[in-house]
RNA sequence: GCCCCCAUCGUCUAGCGGCCUAGGACGCCGCCCUCUCACGGCGGUAACGCGGGUUCAAAUCCCGCUGGGGGUACCA
């Protein structure tokens, strides 16, 4: 005997898909949860549906109006928009107090749910102190609402319950492991599994696309959906995204907040793509997709049934692609936040953009994360280069000296262009038997500050002569002066 | 404890009984390109958890084991 079976009213079985995201505003917007929605934004998008954005906001004491308005914006800048015709909402749930209340008192008027005032401890004390759930004790105990009395589902006794999930088969589970479940609390303000239900026949979800811990609140969920007169919408139950340890990723010990990567400068477009790709493939061998291509392909069932995990250094291998991919003019435009304090280390005064346009190309292959531009490019507008000590070390080793003191003397006149520049350096390291590969490294660093970088000469041009020559003095200068502490 | 889910390279995955000597991507390692570092190009490394079945044939189906994970609230 299965309770699968519709009640009645069977809606439209052809009705286009509505679906519904339902995130709890209790925190920074969550990787995860980015997932969810943008799984269930696809389903809507492929097939001319709805999605449904619902703030579960029941939980007063852990919600914060702020989270909401971080919630909007996270989603905009995944392309889910309040604009596009497939989107609808956002609801409130804590708006639809009334009819779930009013959902709990019918099931409690039609004898499906009763009133409880045992405590956790009576109930332990009654089955033992064993984890084995609520042992039905009010059940026919006939009492009436009181305050600081639990209303209480009360589940079948035998038979089964079995789940249809696009995703993973159909999990079946015995109504004996399923307890009378609280659906309303000792205050009358409804539970989770019975506020979620409401809400969703409220809004006519047709597909349920949600992470897989859900999968255990599925089957009581499905009893209620029943008890309320409805058939069960179809049920999807995705694999949980995970950290290295295999663990469901959580804000506590992981970094997981949507906002967090997207100000290190992982480009919207390119999370997407990452985003889509964790527990599924798009075929075809192949990844990098425009998110129009993706949703073109998509499909629920082809949905991997185990957990992945959140590969960091993919996404950055990701966010590379994309970068790369727009053009020189875009890069800049992308970059900008990181170009203007308080990211970037320079103050107004000194940046240029002019001579930020005449590097940009230079520093375009060279960022996987936006928020790397700025130690690609501080030495042109710090006054003076942040000397990177281990790069120091490694580049002013013995002949340094005497090769820089040449350089600068070339240097201080031949005609400022790159080409020129490169071979001075190139005939000044040859007299001192270096190669331009190695020759090149104490002017960088003198210059720089660092060992790697932008290519030299074009940054030399780009610096200026005064400017590099005053550089090279400094270091020079502190050359001399580490020589004459190692002697004495 | 109980319930449920899961199981292919380190990672994300392709594979849905023969096209598999298991493919792609990230990572890693070489080589080429090269003023450093990147980019790009080329090559390499590396997996079907174990044991039983079913079948002419199994990574693919079934069972068991083992190992992971999730859930077990008057949280969501």
């Amino acid at each position: 005997m299965t309770s699968a079976t519709d009640t009645s009213t069977d809606p439209a079985a052809n009705a286009p898909v509505r679906v519904r995201f339902a995130p709890s505003p209790t925190g920074m917007f969550h990787v995860g949860g980015a997932r969810s929605a943008l799984f269930n934004w696809a389903v809507a998008k492929q097939q001319g549906g709805t999605f449904v954005l619902r703030i579960e906001d029941t939980d007063a004491s852990r919600n914060q109006p702020e989270w909401v308005d971080g919630i909007l914006s996270a989603m905009e800048a995944l392309g889910i928009t309040k604009d596009d015709p497939a989107f609808e909402g956002p609801y409130f749930q804590s708006e639809n107090a009334g009819i779930q209340k009013d959902a709990a008192q019918r099931l409690f008027a039609e004898g499906k749910a009763y009133y409880c005032d045992c405590t956790r401890d009576a109930v332990m004390a009654r089955t033992g102190n064993q984890q084995t759930g609520y042992d039905g004790f009010c059940r026919d105990r006939g009492l009436e609402y009181a305050e600081g009395r639990a209303l209480r589902f009360r589940t079948p006794d035998d038979g089964e319950t079995r789940v249809v999930d696009l995703i993973r088969g159909n999990p079946t589970f015995p109504n004996k492991n399923l307890e009378d479940f609280v659906i309303a609390r000792g205050n009358g303000s409804p539970v989770f599994l019975l506020a979620n239900v409401v809400d969703d026949i409220d809004e006519n979800i047709t597909l349920v696309m949600r992470a897989e811990e859900h999968l255990p609140n599925t089957p009581k969920q499905q009893l209620l959906w029943e008890a309320l007169g409805h058939t069960p919408p179809q049920w999807a139950h995705m694999p949980v995204i995970v950290n290295e340890k295999r663990q469901k990723l959580s804000k506590r010990r992981d970094k997981v907040a949507l906002e967090d990567y997207l100000d290190e400068g992982v480009l919207p477009e390119a999370m997407v793509n990452y985003l889509m790709l964790l527990g599924w493939a798009p075929g075809n061998d192949e990844e990098i997709l425009p998110f129009d291509e993706l949703v073109r392909r998509f499909r629920v069932e082809d949905i991997n049934s185990s957990s992945a995990f959140f590969d960091i250094k993919k996404l950055t291998a990701f966010n590379g692609e994309y970068i790369r991919a727009l053009s020189v003019p875009e890069f800049t435009e992308a970059c900008g936040p990181w170009l203007h304090a308080p990211r970037a280390p320079w103050s107004e005064e000194q940046f240029d953009s002019k001579v930020f346009d005449a590097v940009a190309p230079l520093a375009h292959s060279r960022v996987a994360l936006l928020s790397e531009i700025t130690s690609n490019v501080d030495f042109l507008f710090l006054d003076a280069p942040v000397i990177d000590e281990d790069s120091w070390n490694k580049a002013m080793k013995a002949g340094a000296a005497e090769l820089l003191a040449d350089v600068r003397t070339a240097l201080a006149d031949v005609a400022w262009e790159a080409e020129a520049l490169k071979d001075t350096v190139t005939t000044v390291g040859e007299t001192h038997g270096m190669k331009l590969g190695k020759a090149q490294a104490p002017v960088r660093v003198a210059v720089t500050g660092r060992r790697i970088g932008l290519p030299l000469f074009e940054s030399l041009e780009v610096l200026g002569r005064e400017r590099t020559l005053t550089r090279i003095d400094a270091a020079l200068t502190r050359l001399a002066e580490q020589a004459s502490a190692a002697t004495e």
